[in-house]
DNA sequence: CGCTTCTTTGAATTTCGTCAAAAGGCGTGG
DNA sequence: CCACGCCTTTTGACGAAATTCAAAGAAGCG
């Protein structure tokens, strides 16, 4: 956990957090932002902790996971760069409702609940901004809560796959890989269901060709089919 | 469908919506707003349309349903008096992400877009009173899928119902009431079931004595035990 | 090499959805 | 007032999907 001299003001840039404000803005937000390169698997905070910050990440990723009073355990979204986090915290009960784990060694930015009411204040398009990525987040759960309810758990972890390739794929001669390292049980905690059955399906489509799974690397090589998988509600 | 002439000024400030705002901002909402009553299984709009508002409910409900490409369909949530809804499409891609439709006779009143951003820029705190209703929505739906991924249907339609008594419940001689008429197959689309096993685990609740249930109206009349069956890991 | 963590696989069990059918309520219209 | 039809609810039987239990195999790391 190294503190940063660099202020990243171009960075910020290409936050959909910050989108739509003039480089003066940009500059004030870099200026009181807390920047830190962690290391893996690295705990940014836990879910109940009181002293909020909103994130954002420059580089890497974070595992964002919620447990239950039981004990039982779900992976609400992953988080890449350009990407915020934890923000939501400010505005109602000033508690984490989440953990956050970093998946890799990511570069990320935070500021205070002050920090970012002042910001907020001076540029209202930010509260805008604020209100578009929830309420995408929002549809994106609703979905995800469609699916759980009414899928089965092989087209789920098929959505799951894709949806991560899409949002941390990178083409390769083989194929679209994942960029960070994915356990079965983190699929499973994302897909809702177990790393048995997880595990079965990932097994299952890799002798059917569609996919290499090496050191919790995951690279896809037929998409099309994922996709029929995944949309096909017959069979 | 009936226009309104009443301004219905104080209603509005029930409305967490308008929470923290002077009179005279409740009365500039008031006197925009366009209020209408409607009657039962009306549909006030449906998922994928384009001409968005911002809606909310004075009196009565309705039902936020969502359907996949393939036909199932999910309740989001059951919007009841002061709560607002249909308000995030206006940051986002301006189509509704799902149907509404009213549970029983209603009175609602609704901005467009251009009415609620010019509130918003004179009074900004409407904006941050948005970005919480949708936080702690955001943070219920993800509460959801935790559930429909870890829990027995058991376990959550006793939350659903726990959630919907909290929600829209009053309190009469033989327990907790909840306003609006639910049926079977409602409470199985929240909690992500079938009519079918809702019916069973219900009807088991009527006869343990939980809570009552006639003619679509659900009373609870033994809180604590069905909170000890939406809690309980065990068993 | 031994330890820990992750993955695979098999078998038994369970939950829940599906299929099927009957019963109950309520309003309409004869 | 009764009969009919529509909608909702209840209930039983069955089967399939997925979890649970159990154990062994891989792979990385100190």
């Amino acid at each position: 956990m190294t503190r940063e001299a660099q202020i990243p003001s171009q960075s910020l840039a290409a936050m959909e957090l910050f989108r739509g404000l003039p480089p003066s803005a940009l500059e004030s937000a870099a200026a009181c932002a807390r920047v830190r390169r962690l290391p893996k698997d690295m705990r940014l905070f836990n879910q109940g902790d009181d002293s909020v910050r909103a994130h954002a990440i420059i580089e890497g990723g974070v595992r964002i996971a919620q447990s239950g009073s039981d004990g039982a355990q779900v992976v609400i979204r992953f988080i890449g760069p350009a990407e915020m986090f934890g923000t939501v915290a400010l505005f109602t009960d000033k508690r984490y409702p989440a953990d956050a784990i970093t998946l890799a060694e990511t570069l990320e930015a935070s500021w205070s609940e002050d920090e970012l009411l002042g910001l907020m204040a001076r540029y209202p398009q930010i509260a805008i901004n604020v209100i578009r990525i929830i309420g995408k987040r929002l549809q994106e759960v609703q979905d995800r809560v469609r699916e759980l309810a009414t899928q089965r758990a092989e087209r789920r972890v098929a959505h799951v796959v894709l949806r991560l390739a899409r949002q941390a794929g990178h083409s390769t001669v083989d194929g679209t890989a994942i960029e960070f390292p994915l356990r079965r049980k983190d699929l499973a905690d994302i897909a809702g269901t177990t790393l048995h059955t997880a595990s079965r399906i990932l097994t299952g489509w890799e002798k059917a060709g569609l996919l290499t799974s090496h050191n919790q690397q995951l690279t896809i090589r037929n998409t099309s089919e994922l996709l029929r998988i995944a949309e096909n509600a017959a069979d």
